[in-house]
DNA sequence: CAAACAACGTTGGTTAGGCCAACATAAAGG
DNA sequence: CCTTTATGTTGGCCTAACCAACGTTGTTTG
């Protein structure tokens, strides 16, 4: 018994949490990608931990942003190329990597922000500013509520 | 100057819906994962929208779920070969195909709901019920205010 | 009516993200 | 001391989203 027209998802994924964050996150790659440099996302994010709490193992960067280690190495490494981050060993642990941000690296960070906030604003034409705030709030309750789970 | 311990994400980025949502949804797929058969997710999207809408051809059950044409015929496909789904061409259009829904994918997308219901119980345990319901209306609102764009 | 156009299913890729395995080195703990 | 754990690094796997091209079939238009 067909119930209404098919322009629209089912009842059942509309009311999956789980699915319409990864249909909105697909929204905002979508975006992303057509407005940022390659590897734009990983880079704003390494760069704001960075920025935020400053230099950083590369594991703490990975912990920080719920990347693997041998993905935030490979980011890191590209960072480095641009002259955005200095790598260097840590002289009192030499397991590990001290990752700097530079002034260079400032700068593009805020570049990248800017655009990021242009997406914002384009993916959450619907909502109005209260909506917004409100959507925010609820999304990180739940990053909260679990704990870094992976690698 | 670092400010705090970097155990959390850094502020610019949890305040980034886009960023949030790509994390919540990594978080689903992972409970998913270990939780459904492969590749439950997309046949639980394909076969709720033939239940709710009736047989459908291929590339409206894509515009309903919003997947690519490509995609959507290999999980036909794989429903097809464990008798979940019934594809027959469409006399009236014979590009088309006319997939129907059968008894026992009536049941295997009862299944799947049961779990996904867990897997949503789960991953948004941080929320009391009034919280869920303002989170899925408002992401709600965001995905409707973006037409069907891609494919 | 005929020719151009658009839609559909199908095959076969590409790309980015998230993940795992294994290794050598270095530190920490017994 | 020996064992265990942490770190960076290399290399690879898999899923999801996408794109390109093709032959076939309707649709539109000159």
């Amino acid at each position: 018994m067909p119930n209404e027209d098919p322009l629209r998802p089912p009842g059942r994924l509309e009311s999956l949490t789980q699915w319409q964050s990864g249909k909105i996150a697909t929204l905002g790659a979508r975006l992303t990608s057509s407005r940022m440099p390659l590897g734009g996302r990983a880079d704003f994010a390494v760069l704001a931990a960075l920025q935020q709490f400053g230099p950083l193992s590369q594991a703490d960067i990975g912990r920080s942003l719920g990347l693997d280690r041998n993905d935030v190495n490979e980011v890191v490494g590209r960072l480095e190329g641009a002259h955005h981050v200095h790598r260097m060993p840590n002289p009192t642990d030499r397991r590990r990597n001290t990752v700097t941000i530079t002034a260079q690296g400032a700068r593009h960070l805020d570049e990248l922000e800017a655009i990021a906030h242009e997406i914002q604003n384009d993916l959450l034409q619907g909502l109005d500013q209260n909506e917004r705030v409100q959507l925010r709030a609820l999304l990180r309750k739940v990053l909260a509520s679990h704990g870094p789970q992976p690698s």
